[in-house]
DNA sequence: ATGACTCGACTATCGAGA
């Protein structure tokens, strides 16, 4: 099975970019993140089209969570939220869907962006990554060869490394939200991709020639269980996708599994 | 070329992204 993940920056406005992946990929199940729509308003039919149900989960204009996945698949319990996942302004935002296929449970996670050291929005981050390192603990003790792949948006760079120049970045690689993002490898979940492809980002932002000039940024991670880390084969980052008309500023993160 | 942001929204500037 090949799973990917892809902050796709608009659904709607990207889905023929996105479509033309899995078509041209084939992977199993693509966990999206910034769908930027409603349920009701995602553009099913081009996915249909070439062969992929959906399960999208969006409340508004910002934010929204799907997974897009072969017909031929099962998809098992779904939720539309992690255990305890905070609130911002009494509203539980369309940031996480998780489902289940072929016994492998997937995450589509968008954790907020802190915008500030001081802002409220990063208290809610790191409490955002917290309780969802908290909620996986609990499940790994619960059942410990369970098979978990929790992928997105983490909006945190972990190593100097993943900035092109550290003294631009004040959010992304503040201690607190880094130590945040280490909590899931204290609990046993690892980044395959990094160890498979150590050297590439994963967003570039839209101004000022980011991406020709390779200033970008790697925050999107797909991280493993220990009973799925020893399946992963092969990653890849698409860095081809961040070409030609309409990119996303985000690439996918493509995991391979062997059953 | 990988080229100087882009998206969706109370359709016209603006918040948000990172």
């Amino acid at each position: 099975m090949r799973i990917a993940t892809w902050n796709v920056n608009s659904v709607r406005a990207r889905a023929a970019r996105v479509t033309a992946f899995l078509d041209r990929t084939q992977v199993d199940v693509l966990g999206m993140q910034e769908i930027k729509c409603k349920p009701e308003q995602f553009p099913y039919a081009a996915f249909e089209e070439i062969g992929y149900k959906v399960i999208a989960h969006g409340l508004n204009q910002w934010n929204g969570v799907a997974f897009a996945y072969k017909e031929s698949l099962d998809i098992q319990d779904v939720e539309l939220e992690f255990p305890s996942q905070p609130m911002f302004k009494d509203i539980v935002e369309a940031r996480a869907i998780g489902a289940t296929f072929n016994d492998v449970r997937l995450w589509s996670l968008y954790v907020p962006h802190g915008r500030g050291l001081d802002d409220p929005h990063m208290e809610y981050k790191l409490e955002f990554l917290d309780r969802l390192a908290a909620s996986q603990a609990e499940q790994l003790e619960m059942e410990p060869e369970a098979q978990i792949c929790l992928m997105g948006d983490f909006n945190v760079a972990p190593l100097d490394s993943d900035v092109y120049n550290l003294e631009m970045f004040e959010t992304h690689v503040s201690e607190p939200e880094r130590q945040a993002f280490e909590a899931f490898e204290q609990i046993g979940f690892e980044d395959r991709v990094r160890e498979l492809v150590p050297d590439e980002y994963t967003y570039w932002d839209y101004k000022d020639l980011c991406f020709p000039l390779n200033k970008g940024m790697r925050i999107d991670f797909a991280l493993t269980s220990p009973a799925l880390t020893q399946n992963v084969n092969a990653a890849s980052i698409e860095r081809e996708e961040r070409k030609g008309e309409g990119p996303s500023d985000h690439v996918p993160v493509v995991l391979e599994i062997s059953d």
